[in-house]
DNA sequence: TTGAAAGCGCTAACAT
DNA sequence: ATGTTAGCGCTTTCAA
């Protein structure tokens, strides 16, 4: 069964084109150079003997694989609840796959898998990586560093040194959270909270900054720690009731938090947006148009992020020593006025 | 920057130990066979040079690639919504990298892209398939057998011929079905109605059959087709209440489809589980926990069913032809118990 | 425009 | 136990 009869090799249509190896190469590989009868008989030859080049033989030589690895570095559950990881991920399949180049899909559970992914990633199995979701203190980067393979992060890399040269494809994560605060000032609130993420990841940070930013010093217990998850959003509400009696209003610092967040409120007895005017982050439509009132938030497009992280990684691949390095993006955030505020 | 400095090969290492090239192989390779002073020689040399093996070199020779294609075939939204295929990944990532074999993630979008599916599959680039999704008409199984590469397929296959031979993996769908209708019907529920999935899945297909197993030749109109997702299971519910007003038990096909269903009857003002009684199928926890109430459902171990798969797969990898092809397996359910039934 | 020939870096017989 | 050697299937000079 595993045993798959010997597949045709270039050397087998040579012969029964009747022509030489280099020049069924070259026809494989576009055809160019070689005058059109031949062109079909090799063309004819490959069709009857089902001939498929083989791809390690031909990376041997040409040094690229046309495969690129996509590094998904969040041990929790985070990524089987958060349909953001499944959006980007669709958006470097699209462009990726439109570039004949496959995804080779690298989850990360943990320490013990870092130094595989980085014994893969030096390996020589791909172009390049496209990778995900670090924290602040995370040893990925450095090890990445080391395999020598040109990377692009998703979201804005943490660690302080060195990142100058880091690519990255972000959105504007603090410009986005002002414009959610602004908009919550603007319907008369004034007892604005913020629930947020991670902070050792820099969305989780930016976003904090841009509440600050519009805020100024505000109370302190206006701001709650929480995970970019349903249930940490959940318990940062239930505190921020508790601490917090007349907020009437919240920043959540991703749908997924105001989601929790909403479900307290509801639970609480509390109106929205009457009482409590709730706007999220990332506008993840499964979520955001199926809250009850439906979800306020800030749009991120997140499947143009992940194409614009492929798009990016295959200009320097194909690009080569002499292309220019791409420089990073941020793409801009919009609004999105639904019923929470 | 992509050029990367060339790294050093087996020959290098050769030379740096003073040993010859086959030495240093199976040093690299496990080190059998050689005398512990010049595996310490070769580590050493390896070391220094930071040495990595040239992997299309060694599968030029070897046919092995140590990697693995996952193909899913799901054209629509619900791989972005259902956390059903992240765990399943997530199973097959796990059993995978224990083995040290790779993970290369094909997403299919619609028809154009079978035929770059069937391509990749059949250009030796893995050693195997697990192929998720397919549909009743789809293509892609008969463009896999072409490509002479043990597959295991996650769900039972449905087209009709030759399905002798395809190894799969499974729930009992059928089973789970006549179990939650039963516990619906031990409930004193009379109306019991039933929201399918796509029924050119078979999975759909199985639970419908076991509504019918233990329902007989109940109302027709108690049985509504929907898609596996929250909207259908709105669109379904309301229609359900509109076609039968007296519904007093729902089994929905799965927990999306579920959680559609629940927020209809709360916003027509039925009582759940007093009025209506609702039950799910899968147990993706995010959902059937966060639900109000929570969701009774059957539950089907979707991690463990992709382990299950990825060790089908790389025990007939690993056996040859030698080895007998492993044998399908239909994972058992369990019925969850929580506040809707 | 086409062909001949030299490797790419590795493994696996086969010798020693 | 270690070394020698012959390819794996392909691309790519180089010559014709």
């Amino acid at each position: 069964m595993s045993e798959a009869v010997s597949r045709p090799t270039l050397e087998a249509v040579a012969a029964r084109a009747g022509v030489s190896r280099a020049t069924v190469s070259r026809v494989v590989n576009g055809g160019d150079g070689v005058r059109e009868p031949l062109v079909e008989r090799v063309r004819q030859a490959v069709a009857e003997l089902g001939y498929v080049p083989n791809q390690a033989a031909r990376s041997l030589v040409t040094r690229r694989h046309d495969a690129v690895a996509v590094v998904i570095a969040e041990p929790e559950t985070r990524i089987f609840t958060d349909p953001f990881f499944a959006l980007q991920l669709r958006g470097i399949s699209k462009e990726l796959t439109a570039h004949d180049n496959q995804l080779v899909l690298l989850l990360t559970e943990g320490r013990d898998d870092h130094a595989r992914v980085a014994r893969y990633l030096a390996g020589g199995h791909v172009d390049g990586a496209l990778v995900f979701s670090l924290h602040l203190d995370d040893p990925l980067p450095g090890l990445i560093e080391g395999a020598k393979i040109p990377t692009v992060f998703g979201g804005r890399p943490g660690w302080s040194d060195g990142s100058k040269d880091a690519v990255y494809v972000d959105c504007d994560n603090r410009g986005g959270a002002r414009d959610a605060v602004r908009h919550l000032a603007g319907l008369g609130r004034t007892r604005i909270a913020h629930i947020t993420g991670p902070l050792d990841q820099t969305s989780a940070a930016d976003r904090l900054d841009g509440y600050r930013d519009v805020m100024g010093e505000a109370d302190p217990r206006l701001i709650v720690a929480s995970d970019f998850t349903p249930t940490g959003g959940e318990r940062a509400m239930a505190e921020l009731l508790d601490r917090c009696p007349d907020v009437d209003g919240v920043f959540a610092a991703n749908d997924l938090t105001a989601l929790g967040a909403l479900r307290v409120l509801r639970e609480r007895g509390r109106r929205v947006p009457e009482d409590v005017a709730v706007i999220g982050f990332d506008d993840v439509l499964p979520v955001t148009e199926q809250t009850a009132p439906s979800l306020t938030t800030v749009r991120q497009d997140i499947e143009e992020m992940g194409r614009l992280m492929a798009r990016l990684l295959l200009r320097t691949l194909t690009g080569g020593v002499s292309a220019p390095a791409p420089s990073s993006v941020v793409l801009p955030t919009t609004l999105v006025r639904r019923a929470s505020a």
